[in-house]
DNA sequence: CTTAAAATCACTTATTTAAGCGATTGATAT
DNA sequence: ATATCAATCGCTTAAATAAGTGATTTTAAG
């Protein structure tokens, strides 16, 4: 049986959502709250498996509230309800440890659904939040995408020892060539690389993820 | 009318595919394939809404065809299908511009209701793909936790002159004082950062994030 | 078979850095 | 009031680096 406990600040729909869990088959709710202010004494009183909860709360809010139990309560998987599919609180949510973001227009097959996913280990999302989640992770991504500068194995070896500090000599005697050849080769990267001194390659190096 | 066009190399999956699809209100599906290779002329056949992909297939692959599909039509959403929730997969899956990721087992019900979402402009995952997106997201997010070095506000100026590729003496004109002083903070730096160099002090300032 | 690229080594010179020493001033905190 | 810290400046020396020029060898591609 999944114990579902509820908080939002509208009495009315703690109700309606109670009503729709216990109707579920397999679930159950027997405890909400309007306010996160006691939160963790709450989830000691009704030990929940599962949290529906309300972002926009008066007190402490939604997102903080996340922060608070998962900080107690790592296993207990969290599930957003917003009016609203806002990018900042819905990636706020799931940096706090929030395992789902579902909007509360979503139908209560839906609702059901998401808390049985999240009961799973999934994760579960509304259409329009998950659009989001990929646009962003899709950016973040292609924003990391490497740079091909074309360096040669050699010169992406002798980068990579530049990047962790070593000098010129300490790369000629881990890589058993002379100290000529790595200034040959850090000539080499820096002319790919249009730079012209080592914190500027170093540089170029990590935020490009050449490696 | 939903139109949708479906790309697998499984006859009998085409088969129940586009008889689950043709039975659902509002969607039809008139053209199947087995196969990438003439992808874009395939398109131009059945000009479908949205695209069921499957991953794994001889010859062009799934995620090889969405770069493809979405370079030339870019309006087209592209539901992605595999066995596995393989990591690699999901994610160059979404940044080659697929609009949803789901598993082959997922019921029929919940495929007619991705496509329905991606219709939308929504974007569907079956939850355990998007608890493996969540999870990725977070971990880009959340991996900035600034470690306090506590460097002073100049030795931060500076230390961000130094990323920048600047030399001392470039800095020293930058900030209106000596190079000594330059040299003198950029020690005081090191000691700080316990590094020896400004590669290592570089490397460190961008992975730790102290700006 | 010729060309091009990659990897290697060498030498030089001017500039830059690292590291060591020491010192003054002003602000803040105890 | 005194101690601590940040910021500043100065000097020195040894080591490292940047930039130039030039050359050999192997391998891959055309």
């Amino acid at each position: 049986m999944i114990v579902v406990s509820i908080f939002d600040d509208s009495i009315e729909r703690l109700d309606s959502l109670k009503i729709l869990i216990n109707w579920a088959e397999g679930m159950q709710c027997l405890h909400t709250f309007t306010n996160c202010n006691t939160v963790l004494q709450d989830i000691e009183t009704s030990k929940p498996n599962i949290i529906l909860m309300d972002i926009d709360m008066p007190g402490i809010n939604g997102i903080e509230a996340v922060k608070i139990i998962k900080e107690k309560h790592a296993h207990i998987s969290i599930l957003m309800q917003t009016v609203f599919d806002d990018n900042e609180k819905v990636f706020a949510s799931i940096c706090a440890g929030a395992a789902g973001y579902i909007l509360k227009k979503s139908s209560p097959t839906q609702i059901i659904q998401a808390i049985q996913d999240v009961y799973e280990g999934g994760a579960a999302m509304s259409s329009s939040v998950a659009k989001q989640v990929l646009q962003a992770f899709k950016t973040q991504m292609i924003l990391h995408t490497p740079t091909n500068f074309y360096l040669s194995d050699r010169e992406k070896e002798i980068l990579g020892n530049l990047v962790k500090g070593l000098s010129h000599k300490m790369i000629a005697a881990q890589c058993f060539i002379s100290v000529h050849t790595v200034n040959t080769h850090v000539k080499n990267i820096y002319e790919k690389l249009h730079v012209r001194s080592v914190s500027e390659a170093v540089a170029k190096a990590i935020k490009e993820h050449i490696l």
